[in-house]
DNA sequence: AGAAATTATATGACTTGTCACGTAAAATCA
DNA sequence: TGATTTTACGTGACAAGTCATATAATTTCT
């Protein structure tokens, strides 16, 4: 009844059941359709990558802010900014300027165009955390908040905590 | 009490704050976190790439396989590992061969070498999962990948289903 | 004030991952 | 059998991210 090849198959199988529960194995995966499901939608309103969305995003509710202030709230490398932003200022949608109290930041602004774009894919990515509201209860959503909370919380601590001998006398 | 800047970071604090709670947004940072923990790992055990890690792990869990099943079970476009591969069989890891059977397929085998190279790495990736099932108990893994599935399967959605006119009539 | 340390940004080199497209081998179907 | 379709793999071009290092401006310390 099941496949002649079946034993060929099932290691794969078997190997693929077992990273299932796997965390680290789950994460990249999940990442990666998550980037793609975010930029199919953004390709629906015009043609910002994820990092501009996210940087109009931010602009659009922080008001403006130093490359640093960005790539904190982004939880980014500052340098993925400073690549992406000369970028943006070409296509209009910024302004850089050097802070004058300050001669090492440089303070990013929306520009008119900036906030249109802005305001043109807004409401398709609010349509976004709508369809994921609508599978997911707020409650839901900080439970998952609060496992990826802790999961982070692990991920950062520092490597040698995991190979000192943990004996408690 | 408060700092007399409260009114600079405020906005910056309070995108934070929200951002928090966006799924979306934690995502990225979570992932990359890993990688770099994941990398950290590797890197006090032999000098293997993630993929390379990987690879290792799956010939080793699972036997001889073609890349394409290398990318099934690694749920990563093929071509990621179409490129990593030659790099490990010039390090002697693996070998490559034809599949006499089908002609397109080519069948990657642990080496001697593969095999101790995972042998080395092995115990201390291991030791990574240990120190996660530290912090998290079997029940929680349970629930995290529950909701892991659950994202997975909304974000794999095709995108027109969330721009259909919903009304139910 | 001057030296030393810190901070903000830029940039080169790299990894992980995608998509699109080309080619060869295999499978299907007429 | 021969034409068409499918499948496996390779490869170029790109996005998102990192780290390390350099430079200039600011801050801190003496």
């Amino acid at each position: 009844m099941t496949e002649p090849q079946e034993s060929t198959t099932d290691p794969i199988r078997g190997r693929i059941a077992r990273e299932h529960l796997n965390i680290f194995s789950r994460l990249p995966p999940v990442y990666t359709a998550s980037r793609q499901q975010g930029a199919k939608f953004l390709a629906r309103c015009g043609n910002l990558s994820t990092v501009e969305w996210r940087t109009l995003w931010d602009l659009h509710e922080a008001g403006p802010m130093t490359i640093r202030q960005l790539a904190v709230i982004q939880r980014a490398d500052h340098s993925l900014l400073s690549r992406a932003l000369p970028d943006m200022r070409r296509k209009g949608l910024v302004t850089m300027a050097r802070d004058r109290s300050d001669g090492r930041q440089t303070i990013v602004k929306l520009t008119p165009a900036g906030r249109a774009a802005y305001d043109r894919a807004a409401p398709v990515m609010a349509r976004r955390r709508a369809a994921l509201a609508e599978v997911f209860s707020a409650e839901e959503i900080r439970a998952f908040v609060g496992y990826l909370d802790r999961l982070e919380a692990f991920l950062r601590l520092p490597v040698e905590t995991h190979f000192e001998t943990e004996e408690t006398p």
